[in-house]
RNA sequence: GGGCUCGUAGCUUAGCCUGGUUGGAGCGCUCGGCUGAUAACCGAGAGGUCUGGAGUUCAAAUCUCCGCGGGCCCA
């Protein structure tokens, strides 16, 4: 009885991982691989949330099969790895889709609409492509447990969020402030950085020389700016500290006059100019100016001064810059850190306030002109001119945007600055350089975390103030929120609901409502590590899963979610969130351009999943670079992973089963020690434990390139190559053999442990092999290859010496070859003997391999010799290294060259039974007409000739019948003759 | 505009950290060979200004600086 079944020679890989996937799922494989392990060492992963909102492009399959590896490894060392999904919910991005399917832009028509109405939408929204994303997160092999996700829009989510906000509050960490956003004046929206890069343009705007009088007669400080209508705004006046600055005296229209401006800056100046004075800017710090436009209420403190500031350029302009606090990221940042005071003359519709009478209801951007005429009529306008840059502009309605100083609420990172430096140093970067270079550069110059959006979707921030006091609480539970409650909470902790929710102030007795915000969603999913465990409120969950040992995802999330996980856990716990931090590259298409919706070459992965299959696509993800490295996504790259490593793979599998299955070889009744076997099993055996501590090795280091390129060589070269291809007699004796069984014992468990540490990485076809070759064969097995431990090397197995001398060897065969192709004899031609001459080292290493040797240079001898060695004639000679040359005796007497005739009709004969497609054991009968020398040596040889080819027989002559059962050829050898048949 | 990163044969890439034999492979191409597991394999060959330039050095693909191009993040 067989013990393997037989197998197909060409597998279809898609329709393997097809069965493999419901073998899983119907033995529930996954969840029994991880609850096995119960009890073990842990290994805790998060899963960075995806939003399924839109459909899985590659990138994010490249995010998760990375995942997959580093967890299913984790798993077979024995650890015990759970793995929660997640989902991130909220956010401006599912707020747009649904804008977009109402036809709706400004956040009055969503008020119009109903928040109640909007909000619904948007949560129907976000699992529009839930399907999508479970088929392909499955498909690909991604073993992750879906069906208890975290889901950030969950109340029990969110009120471990407010948990977390109530603890910076009570820190004092959480504050109110303005923030400068692009904002869309028609939309009445902000805008996230995403949508500000999409809508770019290169724009004309006017720019302005404009006089800023000093408190002395007729001195100026000449500044520059293409946004005239922030002069509405100015505060300030900016001077780089270190730069030189002159005073000139210029021609005015009736009267000289003095304007200081930077040095390098002077050809801005139209008339001939006389240098008065010379500084630095941090000579002119503290200047007083008279106010520009004496109209909007400046609070908060000082004005109209010069202050130095490290971001102003000479590029452009005069070196001297106007600052509006309002309207500028910058602006804003250095008033508040000189301590100056803040006006706002503009409103969220963009229009000039009551406060600027002549320009009131005016949108700032048709104020330029009218402000231009203004500062001419009273002189201060120094020239005028056209500029060109780049401009944003919203990408939904095309107006420009502005920047512009919103009320926001912030969490103070800047205090926090050298815990999250210090927890940073807690963390393994792969790559390294993003520790102190990107992610480490961001929080060295790290700000204040805006976290408040004006929006509706999203995890209401939990700060409810006092209308007649200003006193704030902050609700940190769903329990507190009912206990503080005037009226009724709704089960629903979304606006509109916790909108209507009131407190009384403990102070005053006055009303208390919750600020109209909600909370950026790069928070909510930030708390992943505590609030998808509902952390406090359930503890033991959240105890045993924090830190994480591991997070991966591309490197867009650096300044993303890597960051607000760790700025939040610095705030909260002080300690870093993640231990490991594997940082991925990104998807290009196939010219190397980064692949988007807007130029249309986005690679619909499905269709490679349906042509070449899950493994092939993971495979070439593995093995295309570091994972760090962006990599180019070509559908012929995955198809030639296919064709050589998967196939190789395949037939190596193949090859053993097709003659296990005719020899009927049980590996469990053969127990041959390693020491019994022959050197070419003990070297593949001693490869197999090198190659495994190499894996393991680059594994670690998270080289999984190195790693996958590893095994590859292996299968391919070693494997395949090498050992089956050396061995391949040794599987074709009839007879019961020791030596067969070593080879089949030796292939067999090579195969074995090579699934084993591929499983990981290919966990489909690996599966397919372990079924077939473990679990139909013995009982007492696991069920699965990925419930199977993952192989250390064994180092009494690892021979460096026979692994050296079969390198050697390899390259003596190599050299042989080029030495008969130099002299123009074929490999089928045997020769008497070939010489090596090389060092006693070398020799006593070849010695134990000369079989191989002769076998593989088709020589009746090798004989070694020393330095004094001189060649006869017929002897070709090649270089193999510095110390090794080997001669090749080309002499071909009579028994040589029919030795050749005999193995030429063979090789011909075999052609022949592979094109009748014959069993491999089928017998045949041989007939063949030649001259008297092809007859002399197949006399002579039929013995050999017979075994070669199951002949049962060989006659001289034609067949006399002919039809399907005879197949006849006519060959020509050299230049001789020869007619053969064939007899089934 | 700034920061980080990548750029090696037609294509995919090793080597770069720690400078030093004629810069290795694979795919594709040409020629020859081999072939009863393999759309495989073996040998020879063509194909490289190692993105351009400058510098350091006895010596640079490798170290430094400045460009160019791709990518990411930020403005």
């Amino acid at each position: 009885m067989a013990y393997f079944r037989s197998e197909t020679q060409r597998p279809d890989f898609v329709k393997l991982e097809e069965e493999i996937l419901e073998l899983w799922d119907s033995e529930d494989t996954f969840e029994r691989s991880v609850n096995q392990r119960k009890g073990g060492k842990k290994f805790v992963f998060i899963e960075g949330p995806p939003t399924a909102n839109g459909l899985p492009h590659p990138g994010h399959i490249l995010t998760r099969v990375v995942k997959d590896l580093v967890l299913r490894y984790r798993t077979m060392q024995g650890y015990y790895v759970e793995r929660k999904a997640g989902w991130d919910t909220h956010g401006l991005p599912v707020e747009i889709e649904v804008e977009k399917n109402l036809r709706i832009n400004t956040k009055g028509e969503i008020e119009n609409y109903g928040i109640e109405k909007f909000n619904k939408k948007c949560k129907d929204s976000v699992f529009r492509y839930e399907k999508e994303w479970v088929n392909a997160t499955k498909r690909v092999g991604f073993w992750i447990d879906m069906d208890s996700p975290y889901i950030t829009f969950d109340n029990k989510y969110i009120e471990s969020v407010w948990w977390s906000l109530k603890e910076i509050w009570k820190k004092g960490l959480l504050y109110k402030g303005h923030k400068v956003v692009p904002y869309c004046p028609r939309c009445e929206t902000t805008l996230s950085s995403h949508e500000v890069a999409q809508g770019y343009r290169d724009v004309e705007d006017p720019s302005i020389y404009v006089k800023f009088k000093l408190k002395q007669p007729d001195t100026y400080l000449l500044a520059w700016t293409t946004t005239p209508w922030t002069l509405l705004g100015n505060i300030a006046l900016a001077v780089h500290p270190e730069n030189r600055y002159v005073k000139v005296r210029v021609k005015a229209r009736t009267k000289e006059e003095d304007l200081i401006l930077a040095e390098s800056r002077l050809d801005v100046l139209e008339s001939e100019y006389e240098i008065i004075e010379g500084y630095t800017g941090s000579d002119l710090a503290d200047l007083e100016y008279e106010r520009l436009f004496d109209f909007a209420t400046i609070e908060g403190g000082d004005s109209q001064k010069v202050v130095t500031a490290d971001f102003v350029t000479l590029e452009e302009g005069t070196g001297v810059v106007h600052i509006a606090p309002a309207f500028g990221e910058d602006d804003y940042g250095l008033c508040r850190d000189k301590k100056l005071g803040f006006s706002q003359p503009v409103n969220a519709e963009g229009r000039f306030t009551s406060e600027v009478p002549p320009l009131e209801g005016m949108f700032v951007k048709d104020a330029d002109r009218p402000i231009i005429e203004m500062l001419d009529q009273r002189g201060i306008l120094y020239k005028e001119e056209r500029y060109s840059h780049s401009y944003p502009f919203c990408w939904r309605c095309g107006s420009p945007l502005l920047y512009y100083a919103r009320e926001s609420w912030f969490i103070a990172m800047k205090s926090l600055r050298d815990n999250l430096i210090a927890n940073n140093e807690k963390i393994n970067w792969y790559p390294a350089y993003l520790k102190h270079g990107r992610f480490g550069n961001f929080i060295d110059n790290i700000e204040d975390w805006a976290l408040s959006r004006e929006r509706f979707w999203g995890t209401p921030l939990n700060i409810w103030i006092c209308a007649n006091c200003g006193k704030e609480f902050c609700v940190g539970s769903v329990k507190e929120l009912k206990a503080r409650a005037k009226n009724s909470v709704s089960s629903d902790l979304h606006r509109p609901y916790i909108d209507d929710v009131v407190f009384e102030c403990d102070d005053c007795g006055g009303e208390m409502r919750r600020v109209d915000d909600v909370i950026d969603c790069w928070y909510d999913s930030g708390a992943a590590p505590f609030a998808q465990w509902h952390y406090p409120f359930e503890k033991d969950a959240f105890e045993r899963n924090f830190p994480a040992d591991f997070i991966t995802e591309a490197i867009d999330q650096t300044r993303g979610w890597f960051y607000s996980l760790l700025a939040i856990s610095t705030t909260i716990f002080d300690t870093a969130p993640y231990l490991n931090v594997l940082s991925l590259g990104h998807i290009l298409d196939e010219k190397g351009v980064k692949m988007s919706k807007s130029k249309g070459n986005v690679v619909d992965i499905t269709s490679t999943l349906d042509k070449e299959g899950a493994d092939a696509l993971r495979w070439y993800f593995f093995t295309a670079g570091p994972l760090s490295d962006d990599v180019r996504f070509t559908e012929k790259g995955i198809l030639e992973k296919q064709k050589k490593f998967l196939n190789t793979l395949w037939n190596s599998y193949f090859f053993f089963v097709t003659y296990a299955v005719i020899d009927e070889f049980n590996p469990n009744e053969k127990k041959i020690p390693m020491e019994k076997r022959n050197a070419m099993d003990r070297w593949i055996i001693s490869r197999l434990n090198t190659l495994t501590k190499e894996v393991i090795d680059s594994i670690e280091r998270f080289e999984i390139h190195v790693a996958a390129r590893k095994m590859e060589e292996f299968v391919i070269n070693d494997l395949s190559n090498w050992y089956i291809r050396r061995s391949r007699r040794r599987f074709w004796i009839v007879e019961a053999d020791f030596d067969k069984d070593s080879a089949y014992i030796t292939l067999f468990e090579v195969l074995v442990s090579l699934c084993k540490l591929l499983a990981p990485f290919v966990p489909f076809v690996t599966e397919h092999i372990y079924q077939k070759l473990v679990r139909g064969v013995s009982d007492d097995v696991l069920e699965s290859v990925h419930l199977c431990d993952y192989p250390s090397p064994e180092e009494s197995f690892i021979d460096t010496e026979l692994e050296d001398s079969m390198a050697l060897t390899s390259k003596l065969v190599e050299a042989g070859r080029r030495a008969r192709a130099d002299a123009g004899i074929k490999i089928r031609q045997p020769l008497k003997e070939v010489v090596v001459v090389c060092s006693d080292k070398k020799r006593k290493n070849v010695e134990r391999l000369v079989g191989v040797l002769k076998d593989e240079l088709n020589v009746n001898e090798v004989r070694f010799e020393d330095d004094a060695f001189v060649a006869a004639d017929a002897y070709k000679q090649v270089e193999v290294d510095d110390d090794t040359a080997l001669f090749l005796d080309t002499y071909l007497d009579k028994g040589l060259i029919e030795e050749g005739l005999v193995r030429d009709l063979v090789r011909r004969l075999q052609g022949m039974r592979k094109d009748l497609d014959l069993e491999y054991t089928a017998k045949i009968r041989i007939m063949y007409e030649g001259d008297a020398e092809v007859k002399e040596a197949i006399d002579r040889f039929s013995d050999y000739i017979r075994t070669e080819t199951l002949a049962e027989s060989i006659e001289e002559g034609k067949p006399s019948e002919s039809g399907d059962k005879i197949y006849e050829k006519d060959w020509k050898i050299g230049k001789k003759e020869v007619h053969l048949a064939i007899k089934q």
